[in-house]
DNA sequence: GTCCGCTCGTAACGGTCGTTACGGTAACAC
DNA sequence: GTGTTACCGTAACGACCGTTACGAGCGGAC
């Protein structure tokens, strides 16, 4: 059934938040969504396959909810700055899917198809903005484009990563502000 | 004796930029530095110990780093520029610390004293932007500064947590450029 | 009612982990 | 030369890991 194994993915992202890397077993994954091991292993070939999808839907979800961000808004500007709001982690709810993204970053590190499937997400994303940055300044060269579209997702990211470990250092409105002032800087 | 344990924290690093937080077993790390758990052990007082002490090592020589690059430069925006340039991973050699910085940012999750050192390393890090943008740009107002400060070093870290795992969507260039980019828009 | 196939809990296996205990050995005092 | 001490390699222990094997339970076909 494939309604478990989006529960047991679920299951994998409460873990990955709670306990990070090193808690992630397939014990703790069983026991989080209230079953064993033995569902784990016949809802998936073995770990890593657990993990990917668990992956796979992190972004597919995020992929609907940015959708659902550029459709919030009219003027090309405010809609980069939706998305862009969007993928930063501003309550602490969604702190906790910072807390999960770097886990499954630095798990890609040893994993090549992890580190695969990341690749594709985050160019999915790249594309995303430069595609809302092109609405937003038409005449922009192909290249600052690029750049600029980059600087974007990285400041967004970084914020997720450094404020996943220190949200007092990182709150949310000065993450707000600071992704405002980088899109009306990159809209010049 | 601590050069011994400088060699074994180097060892940490070369195993985590290798084989990521899954292939760090006090094994592993023994191997990579040429003997055996028994050293290992009589250094260090366990595995966490041994983590944290890598986490510091890699904070001193970064401070140092950024002491040189200050030290490099007279104009304040160029101080401030090769400041960030230093914290950003552009060569191939220290892309391998961008990869170590995204494994502790992860064991971080799960421990208290990692992530304490981390945060400590981290708010340094931010207020020494925030001391040289502030000879930048003097006028500007403390508040807006600490928010310009922490977009700054959300961009860099951002840019190496993503360059880490795609090195060909962040090339130097491109990070570079995007830096140059965010520090003028910063000073106005 | 009986059989079958699917689901999933249970138990166990082999392996690897962090850590501990112990012994060998090299250096040094005298 | 001999005793002492600190260093560190060796081996092993208990725990926990991913994975496998097996069987109980159960709904549907006929």
């Amino acid at each position: 059934m494939d309604s478990q194994r989006e529960m047991l993915s679920e299951a994998v992202w409460s873990v990955l938040a709670e306990q990070g890397l090193d808690g992630f077993t397939v014990r703790a994954v069983a026991e989080r969504a209230g079953c064993t091991t033995g569902l784990v292993m016949h809802a998936f070939a073995g770990k890593r396959e657990l993990l990917v999808h668990a992956r796979r839907l992190l972004h597919e979800r995020a992929a609907a909810a940015f959708d659902a961000a550029e459709a919030s808004a009219d003027a090309p500007a405010e809609r980069l700055r939706a998305v862009l709001r969007r993928a930063a982690c501003l309550t602490p709810a969604e702190r906790d899917g910072a807390r999960v993204w770097v886990a499954f970053l630095a798990a890609a590190a040893a994993d090549e198809e992890l580190a695969r499937v990341h690749r594709e997400n985050n160019r999915a994303f790249v594309r995303r903005v430069e595609r809302l940055l092109g609405r937003v300044a038409p005449d922009l060269p192909r290249a600052q484009r690029a750049v600029r579209a980059r600087g974007l997702v990285a400041l967004v990211e970084g914020f997720n990563a450094l404020a996943a470990a220190d949200p007092t250092t990182y709150p949310a409105r000065t993450q707000g502000t600071a992704i405002d002032d980088a899109v009306r800087a990159a809209a010049l």
